[in-house]
DNA sequence: CGATTCATGTAACGGGTTACATGATTCG
DNA sequence: CGAATCATGTAACCCGTTACATGAATCG
């Protein structure tokens, strides 16, 4: 994720709810887990960058005998700036490449078999996520527009696991050619 | 793209065919340019990388007064490199995450009329490229591996299509209830 | 003749991740 | 009491992209 989507996640969410860097840590990791990967240092680091842009004040906190906390909030020019990252993000297209699909290519250089024992564990990993996912459906309200990217992210597992299937079923053929002389054709 | 998928990549073509820099570019952008976006510098560092590691193996080629070129070459330890770079690859899943969830996730914040102009462009966006894709899978033998990985290309976009009319949809709805007092949800 | 193609690089930049540091606090 | 949580940062590092440079050759 680049700068501007992190900068448009982050106000998006202090737009909502004024936070501290923690707090927002936490959100992102219990409930946007699957859509983002941004880590805690990278989120202070845009807080940082953002508050000495303005687009976002910061004023210290101490709560107990708890260590300080910048409490953040959006500004009049951050939300000018979140209104067009959103507008921007809204009307573009990241094709967001897998890196899946450069192994499947070469899939014909390994034997079917330990292909197929590969294969296996890579379904698995893409399982054990979508029942994340599904379960993290069920804490989202159905009509917000979260529940529509999480929506996104369903299908995107779906449709992983079912064209991992037909290349399943492709390297069952290769295997039932094995029999006979001539294998699997090259890019 | 990460080095290890590059690695991946550029050692898998040149496990085909020995190639100078300047072809495998031509190559990645002619035929893989939906796959990947390995930029020409990128694949030339890459190369001297691997180079520099014993992977691939250069020699210095001149056809006519054109300008001296560098033939690339896999070398036995790149074999060994390439095997363990594909399996891991094949075991593994990236999430391969869209920077369209965060903005979709804020989509009640703009007017909904807006929104929807905005989500037009998008779809042409994608149907742009989704164009593109079926012209090239012509050109793709449908038996080889390589198409798979195609195959998995298109429908994540026609995947990001249907969604997107179901964004589209929820839009609708908004608007809808736009004449009744009562504005959508947040996360 | 000017523009594009061939073919390779380099230098600089910003960017993001990892790993680590800190220090108090609450929980088991 | 030791471990995890709270809360923030920093420093180092690699990494990839952009932009630029070069210089001959061919095409229109």
């Amino acid at each position: 994720m680049d700068l501007q989507n992190r900068q448009l996640l982050l106000l998006g969410l202090l737009r909502i709810q004024t936070m501290h860097g923690y707090q927002l840590n936490q959100f992102l990791e219990e409930h946007l887990d699957f859509m983002t990967s941004l880590k805690p240092s990278t989120a202070y680091y845009t807080l940082e960058r953002m508050a000495a842009e303005g687009l976002v004040e910061a004023h210290a906190e101490q709560a107990g005998n708890r260590p300080t906390r910048q409490i953040y909030a959006i500004t009049p020019a951050g939300e000018i700036r979140y209104r067009e990252l959103l507008r921007r993000n809204l009307a573009s297209y990241d094709p967001c490449e897998s890196a899946d699909d450069i192994g499947i290519a070469f899939l014909a250089d390994l034997p079917p078999e330990e292909a197929r024992q590969l294969l296996a564990e890579k379904r698995a990993l893409i399982q054990d996520r979508l029942d994340k996912i599904l379960a993290a459906e069920d804490r989202v309200d159905a009509a917000s527009a979260t529940h529509l990217s999480l929506e996104r992210v369903k299908r995107q597992h779906q449709l992983d696991l079912e064209w991992l299937s037909e290349v399943e079923a492709w390297l069952e053929r290769a295997l039932a050619q094995e029999a006979e002389p001539g294998s699997a054709p090259e890019p």
